[in-house]
DNA sequence: GAGCACTGC
């Protein structure tokens, strides 16, 4: 040991060896004791990051940023910190931050290092969104990217971290990447007030040129240091053909030769869809029976079946256990894939499918050994995620059927054969008018390798490849960052909250298309979170943050969303609509039941499920009012209902809800309220377990709320007399598309059809389809929804009138909706601004209805104060002396009026000098407790509420504030 | 009249 913990930590900072730009060196002097187990200290020393130790230190000390490649099994995740820890970088107060792109990912890592270290949880410790175990000893802190996202919002330099590692860089998820960006402007910025701080980049591939060889992010190139993984050989098989459609069959095809020829070790193998893992999952089943597989998954332990499995394996003793000894197949390395050559092996060892008699499988049960055959998706219930992760029953061979997940967020144990299809389904969005759609394509070389690697964790293994080398050359190097191909309006939210003003300006590793930050700042806004800047086209892509945006930032949820959260405080409203965005934001809210089943028996009782699904979603769907807030009030009610019954795992299951959806509701609802409890402090706000629903009036704001948030995904039915092309029939057309979109058949409005809808996504399938949709009114529309009207002239019927409560002239302007033109009915506003608005206030003014007092001289004037509205009004001085008085001080309402006496009692505009002017305001026996009227509802006669608040929440004021 | 991979605040 170097010295005594404590002497050092006073000084932890102090340079100890120059580096050659004689900048002040941050490299603590301290080594600090850990004291691992024997055990341990054995295991780490057999991971090869170990040996790189100093090699990695010594880059750490002499740089700021340092990229760290290692594949998965390096070690580096779980060592690079507890050398950090050991280096001091610890000491006065300074903490480890690592980010991971999963919260699974930072729990475990956390408590293994804890374990690994021997520290308590209270010193290596992880915070993810919505728990976490933080203390104030903590000294090594775990965390989900967005976690430190967000902290960068309360402290932009991060203050309390001496050192932050992005782990899994390579991912490029959408956080990962804006943290690096942001990171290398953090690093020179805490350099600057002698607080360095280091960055670690680390990732599993060598595509690091987006961070190394992009001078915008760092101008000085970090260096990268390559550690080995300790993975055992994969040996990698091509097919010779590449079938076209079929993959699916294919997929079984080897399954089944692997099975059949290959020793034991579990088989994994990727395919696209829950569809197809469920379909793969029954024709294998089929072909290598094993009794309790193809009845029911959760009877699976039963001693019956057991004893029946136990009988089963005696009788089957002589059959086909693997011959082939897998040391003499010819291995083909990853990089020098030969199909022929391949293809040779393959025959060797399994003959071509004709010759085996493989036939699809269906038609003869096998005499292998039986196959235990699991589904694994990522929305598959938990508990039935668990079992890929137990060893299978004894004499039988795993096989996992898995989609995407098993490539990165789950790892399975004794894999030794990988069957990959080489294809992935991903999401679309076109990056305009935000439509997405799902597509099944070629993966990525870096993909396929990692499928592959899948076979190596335990074991040498072999990947099969249901292409040719020839396909998997043309398959793109990796796969796009996550930025590029997605809407980024939440991003260009968060940033706009740390002041990035030109978001073109930032340095991101690979920045998102232009059209897409273009739709994120139009629609930031439409929504009223950013302030419009009128200049030029300079300023596009550069507008401020309104303060509205700043109040939406702070909550964690997509703008649109958040701007239903900013809006909510009006009638308690509050509750429902945290509901609402919770349900929303939180995916796939109702079980899958469209499935194919495993069995005949499990085909009748997914049906009988769904039916129960639909009949219950049209009681949580209510009646009248409730009913029109359509999908979203099935998602309200839904939660209610569960909350109501306790949220437990026996009503999820019996009313078709996901239970892990459901308490991530719970979880999100609960992060909402404190989010808004601390936005605005009075609300007193708290989640109520026993939420009773909504009355019809709140139902109506709900909506209105709704359609404020939404305003971009209006729709409207496609009248009779516009109906040319059968195509159209039921069809809805919105402002972005030319195409008709169609209510989903599975929303509760889908046979309602109401004139104008609101909707939470479209998703392209057979047609484009609206999903969480809500009935609008119209005249909401040019009420809620003004970014998105052109207004006509003020009508003269009904005539203008003067508002006592805000004190300012209103009348009734018709108006279109942009791009489509639609009419929509004329709304009262304000006046607009011009001098016809000078005139009608001149007018009020002296019809004493701006101030009270005033009334009592309108006998005593010489003509009709409406002649100040006449054209010939300018021939009359007297009538003009007070017009260009009034436009001279810019009043044209009653606040700017009463400004202007106050600065200038003597005032030409209208002086009263008997005394003190006194506006007549409502007395609150007129109206009790009137809301602004901005935000204030308006009753039609007879109905519920039918205009409801544009209301603006208003807080201090924007603009760029630098960090501290 | 339907078919959606995977994540993070």
């Amino acid at each position: 040991m170097k010295k005594p913990v404590a002497d050092q930590q006073a000084v932890p900072t102090a340079p100890v060896c120059q580096t050659a730009s004689n900048k002040p060196s941050c490299k603590p002097v301290i080594f600090v004791p850990v004291d691992r187990s024997p055990e341990i200290q054995e295991a780490r020393l057999k991971l090869p990051i170990l040996a790189e130790e100093q090699v990695i230190m010594e880059a750490i000390n002499e740089n700021p940023i340092v990229v760290i490649c290692g594949e998965t099994g390096s070690g580096k995740t779980t060592q690079v910190p507890q050398f950090l820890y050991e280096a001091g970088y610890t000491s006065s107060n300074g903490i480890i931050g690592i980010t991971e792109p999963r919260r699974v990912a930072a729990v475990s890592m956390s408590q293994r290092v804890a374990k690994e270290m021997n520290l308590s949880h209270r010193v290596v410790s992880y915070q993810i969104r919505y728990e976490g175990n933080v203390t104030d000893e903590t000294q090594i802190k775990f965390m989900t990217d967005g976690v430190l996202l967000k902290e960068i919002q309360k402290d932009f330099l991060l203050s309390k971290y001496k050192v932050v590692i992005i782990d899994e860089a390579h991912e490029r998820s959408m956080y990962t990447d804006i943290l690096i960006g942001l990171l290398s402007r953090i690093v020179p910025l805490r350099e600057k007030v002698r607080m360095p701080l280091k960055l670690i980049v680390m990732s599993a591939t060598l595509r690091v040129e987006d961070f190394t060889e992009n001078n915008r992010l760092f101008s000085v190139t970090p260096p990268v240091i390559q550690v080995d993984a300790r993975q055992f050989p994969v040996t990698v098989h091509f097919n010779k053909k590449t079938p076209l459609d079929d993959y699916s069959g294919e997929c079984f095809r080897k399954v089944c030769k692997i099975h059949r020829m290959l020793p034991s070790g579990g088989i994994l193998v990727f395919l696209t869809g829950q569809a197809e893992v469920h379909s793969l999952c029954r024709r294998l089943r089929k072909a290598f029976p094993f009794q309790k597989n193809n009845i029911d998954d959760d009877k699976e332990e039963s001693v019956e079946e057991i004893r029946k499995f136990k009988k089963s394996r005696k009788r089957k003793k002589t059959t086909a256990l693997p011959q082939i000894d897998l040391d003499n197949y010819s291995v083909v390395p990853v990089d020098e894939g030969d199909e022929d050559r391949d293809a040779e092996t393959d025959d060797d060892i399994a003959g071509s499918d004709v010759d085996l008699d493989l036939g699809d499988g269906d038609s003869e049960e096998d005499s292998s050994l039986p196959l235990y055959v699991l589904p694994l998706y990522s929305l598959l219930a938990p508990e039935k995620q668990a079992k890929v992760f137990r060893p299978p029953p004894p004499g039988t061979r795993l096989c996992v059927v898995a989609t995407n997940v098993a490539e990165t967020s789950l790892t399975i144990p004794g894999i030794k054969y990988v069957v990959d299809c080489g294809k992935v389904k991903k999401r679309f969005y076109d990056k305009i008018t935000g439509v997405s759609s799902f597509r099944v394509t070629w993966i990525s070389q870096a993909s396929a390798n990692q499928r592959a690697g899948r076979a190596g964790r335990t074991e040498p293994g072999h990947c099969y490849r249901l292409y040719s080398s020839a396909v998997f050359m043309d398959f793109e190097k990796f796969s796009a960052p996550e930025i590029t191909n997605r809407p980024v309006e939440d991003l260009i939210l968060q940033m706009k909250a740390l002041n990035i003003e030109k978001v073109i300006n930032f340095p991101f590793p690979t920045p998102p298309p232009a059209e897409a930050l273009a739709a994120a700042e139009e629609l930031l806004i439409a929504l009223g979170a950013l302030k419009e800047l009128k200049e030029q086209q300079a300023a596009k892509l550069s507008c401020p943050i309104s303060p509205l945006g700043r109040v939406m930032a702070t909550f964690p949820v997509a703008p649109r969303y958040a701007k239903m959260l900013a809006l909510s405080k009006q009638h308690d409203c509050l509750p429902y609509t945290i509901t609402i965005v919770s349900a929303m934001t939180v995916r796939e809210l109702f079980e899958e039941f469209d499935r194919p089943a495993v069995s005949e028996e499990e085909t009748a009782k997914l049906k009988g499920k769904k039916a129960r699904l639909l009949q219950i979603q049209k009681i949580w769907a209510g009646q009248g009012a409730l009913q029109k807030l359509g999908d979203l009030m099935v998602m309200l009610g839904a939660v209610g209902a569960c909350e109501y019954a306790g949220c437990t795992p026996k009503f999820c299951e019996e009313n078709g809800l996901r239970y892990k959806a459901m308490l991530e509701v719970r979880r999100l609802r609960g992060q909402l309220t404190t989010a808004v409890n601390s936005a605005c402090a009075d609300t007193g706000l708290y989640v109520d377990p026993k939420m009773k629903p909504p009355t019809e009036a709140q139902a109506t704001y709900l909506r209105q709320i709704v359609l404020a948030g939404l305003g971009d995904h209006l729709a409207r039915r496609v009248q009779a007399e516009e109906l040319l092309d059968e195509k159209w029939k039921n069809a809805y057309k919105t402002a972005l598309l030319d195409d008709p979109v169609f209510i989903h058949p599975s929303s509760v409005l889908f046979k309602q059809l109401p004139e104008f809808v609101v909707y939470q996504e479209i998703v392209e399938t057979t047609k484009l389809y609206m999903r969480g949709v809500s009935a609008v009114e119209p005249e909401w529309i040019p009420a809620l929804l003004p970014p998105y009207c052109h207004f006509g002239k003020p009508l003269e019927n009904p005539p203008p009138s003067y508002c006592p409560e805000t004190g300012r002239i209103r009348c009734h302007r018709p108006s279109v909706f942009y791009r489509v033109s639609w009419q929509l009915p004329a709304v009262e506003v304000d006046y607009p601004e011009g001098i016809d608005r000078y005139k009608y206030f001149a007018r009020f003014l002296l019809e004493g209805e701006v101030i009270e007092k005033l009334g009592s001289y309108k006998r005593c004037l010489l003509s009709s104060p409406l002649i100040m509205l006449k054209t010939w009004s300018k021939l009359q001085p007297r009538t003009e002396a007070l017009l260009q008085a009034l436009v001279a001080e810019k009043c044209d309402n009653r606040d700017a009026l009463l400004d202007a006496w106050k600065k200038n009692p003597k005032c030409k505009c209208f002086a009263d000098r008997r005394g003190k002017p006194r506006p007549a305001r409502p007395t609150p026996s007129r109206r009790q407790r009137a809301p602004p009227a901005r935000s204030r509802p308006k009753r039609a006669a007879g109905r519920a509420p039918t205009g409801a608040g544009r209301g603006r929440i208003r807080s201090q004021r924007g603009g760029f504030r630098p960090p501290k």
